[in-house]
DNA sequence: GATAGTACTTAACGGTGTTAAGTTGAGTGT
DNA sequence: ACACTCAACTTAACACCGTTAAGTACTATC
């Protein structure tokens, strides 16, 4: 084949797509190669054709995920309202699209990650996202509503913060929450009111 | 056996034992009830005389070391300082306690708990230790160093504050936090901060 | 028409959680 | 002393899992 790639690539879409439809709709634990190969007609082996394991294939699909995460929250930075105003939208975009894509969330911020490979790791998926963060709090402290000195160590506060309500939302389904929208509002609230100095 | 039923309890003291073991050393993936059968000198199918299967096991090994939190707070609420500086104490406990015990801590709060047996499961385990933070809080608004008037939201809003930081610390090892102290000082100084209203 | 290489499959290895059925041995009742 | 019961534990197996080495079939190129 000459001008192929198409139908390579096709193949691997195709294997993506259905591991992430299961993936999302049976979680992590519960979706086997054989499953997702049964799914669009192949052999378990033929994933490993295009996917180291499953991890790579896991990993793959959660970064294409979080791609789309980081340029919602780069098209919010772009958004000509006050900084501050800016931080907040971020910070809200950053919750509720983990709370869209409760297992891909799971598996990228809610699993341990081993140290030997996270210098790569990040660099690609939580390090993208979080560069956006650490550019809307520097702009804050541009426009000095922000007086802390310490702009990294008030973007891995807010960090803190939000990841803590996505995650015990996604987890703790069974908990007595007060209604979402309330937490999550107390959450930023709190948040900025704190970290305003 | 007529006296007995210390045997049977040695028995499944001894599983607990050599599963936490194995539990924190290795993690839960890496954990087989053939490796803790092994450990201990009998069979896998042992396990099943005293546990249901792995989850229950493993969850009575959590049970059992979140207790331990749970009473360590207690005692926190019991000291002779202000409202407001056992609330702060109280938050910092369950952080470090989180960091002391990543294995068990991600089980309980890193995985997601299905909602049909949630309503028990939370009674043991997470609801009794978020009780110490509900009272906590309860007496910093008798006392007028919290005004906000929704407690419950508070406590909850908090809980997500350091859960957050207990979370991001213990599964994304490879990011360059700054000093971890640091880190969890910074939470707790915007989350009162935030929240005194 | 032989050659090379791509795309995929077959068959298997060593592991997993879990269960049904069997064994062993100690305590009880007669 | 002998049969019985019952608790504690094991043997053997089932149905799955992720993964790999080897093989097949087809297609494009020389």
């Amino acid at each position: 084949m000459v001008i192929g790639a198409g139908t390579t690539e096709d193949v691997k879409r195709k294997i993506m797509d259905a591991a992430s439809e299961l993936f999302v709709a049976e979680g992590y634990a519960n979706v086997s190669m054989r499953k997702i190969a049964q799914k669009i007609g192949y052999t378990p082996t033929t994933i490993y054709l295009y996917f180291d394991d499953k991890a790579d294939l896991l990993n793959q699909i959660c970064e294409q995920t979080f791609a789309q995460m980081t340029r919602n929250l780069v098209a919010i930075n772009k958004l000509s309202v006050s900084p501050m105003e800016r931080l907040r939208l971020g910070l809200l975009e950053y919750i509720q699209f983990g709370l869209k894509h409760p297992n891909h969330y799971s598996i990228v911020f809610n699993s341990v990650i081993a140290v030997e490979s996270a210098e790569e790791f990040e660099k690609s998926l939580g390090e993208t996202a979080f560069n956006t963060l650490r550019d809307s709090v520097a702009a804050c402290r541009a426009d000095g509503s922000i007086k802390k000195i310490n702009a990294e160590l008030v973007s891995q506060t807010l960090w803190a913060g939000i990841h803590g309500v996505t995650s015990l939302l996604i987890t703790q389904q069974g908990f007595p929450f007060v209604e979402h929208s309330e937490l999550i509002d107390s959450v930023l609230d709190t948040l900025i009111a704190g970290v305003k100095g």
